[in-house]
DNA sequence: TGATTGGATGAAGAAAGCTTCAGGTTTGGA
DNA sequence: TCCAAACCTGAAGCTTTCTTCATCCAATCA
């Protein structure tokens, strides 16, 4: 309970009345938007506290400090794209290979693509000592999901179904980084997402 | 030439006898350490001189702020795998793509899985505005080496070469960073190596 | 309507770390 | 050997930004 204890994640206050609620919202949007304007360098508290329209000291009510600011905000966004994901696995649960697949790819890159210069600049928050532990608990979320799915399938597998997915959801969000990196433009972005789809389809179709 | 002009990149002192050239790539290395050991997050420019065996000034004699040094480092790294790459593309020319493609992908593999902590490490760096500017240089030289072996090959590929490159290089470094940040243990790496190279031939087996 | 709790404010304290620079040391050629 | 250039030193200035807290406003309920 020493100099440790400011890793603290929740908000020193739990919002209580429907106005607070709405402050915190608003917070973890100008975040995101500070993030994609001026960039993870030079976002300050003061910074987002003036874009919400609110004071520091109520963001500071509601955050314990900048990291966990930047991590309520990283989470939030990332949550959605897993939900995403299993969504799709549960969708295509018992599908052949080749329908699952793909689908459950076209779901990660358009929850990805939806907005890229947010998924972009979310990046160098996810690079940060914090953030790696929400990637690392999202990516065992994911795996898990679709390794589910991956079970389900009629076909059998050429390699472990654990491995598999693992390679999967590396091949997906790689791909999906070096688009977003690469700037390509939106009008690229159903070929890419159809390629996608086409190499791990072409991996799976590697059955026993 | 305001403010801006902080971005400069050179040293600004080039090392002109030996002792000062050792000096350099002292400090370089040292950066490294402390990556490795604290995370960028906690990476001080008196830490690293300390790690280095030298003063705070000496390291602002080569590197004119933090950012230039974290860059240096950066691209040193990079720059190595970069190579790697190109070489195993030289040496691949001609060959038949189940050849070609497992080779280049092991190549990869190999440099960036040669010390783990440091390709870890350095992703902190890479998600940083400048070090972005970087990844896109090399993406660029790699996707340039891919897609020139790529047209040697006697198949014909199934779609555009510069996509297959693209996709290539993606889920190579994706897959790479899944692997890295997922903490694989070494005694793994070997499976994982295989079934890369295996996802890709699968891709690019899809031949006309 | 008065009391109580929740919510918001923002100037200022405090810490942290980058960067400078005046002065000392080493190197290597003449 | 001697000197000029190259190199190194590190305490301290300076800036930046996080974070606090005393105080005021708003909402809810008896």
């Amino acid at each position: 309970m020493s100099s440790s204890a400011a890793l603290v994640l929740k908000p020193r206050k739990q919002p209580v009345q429907r106005r607070s609620t709405e402050t915190v919202a608003v917070i973890l949007d100008a975040t995101i938007q500070v993030l994609v304007v001026v960039g993870k360098e030079r976002l300050t508290t003061t910074r987002v506290a003036q874009r919400a329209g609110v004071s520091v000291g109520t963001l500071y009510q509601y955050f314990p400090n900048k990291r966990s600011l930047l991590q309520a905000t990283l989470r939030r966004h990332l949550t959605t794209v897993t939900e995403s994901i299993e969504r799709a696995c549960e969708l295509y649960r018992d599908e052949p290979l080749c329908v699952m697949v793909p689908g459950i790819s076209n779901a990660f890159f358009s929850a990805k693509m939806k907005d890229p210069k947010v998924s972009s600049a979310l990046y160098s928050v996810s690079s940060d000592v914090d953030g790696k532990r929400i990637l690392d608990e999202l990516r065992l979320r994911n795996t898990k999901a679709l390794t589910t799915v991956l079970a389900t399938a009629p076909e059998r597998l050429a390699v472990d179904i654990e491995l598999a997915a693992f390679m999967l959801l590396g091949a997906m969000t790689g791909i999906g980084r070096s688009i977003l990196e690469a700037r390509f433009p939106a009008k690229e972005h159903d070929k890419l997402r159809q390629e996608l789809a086409n190499m791990l389809c072409a991996y799976v179709g590697r059955t026993v």
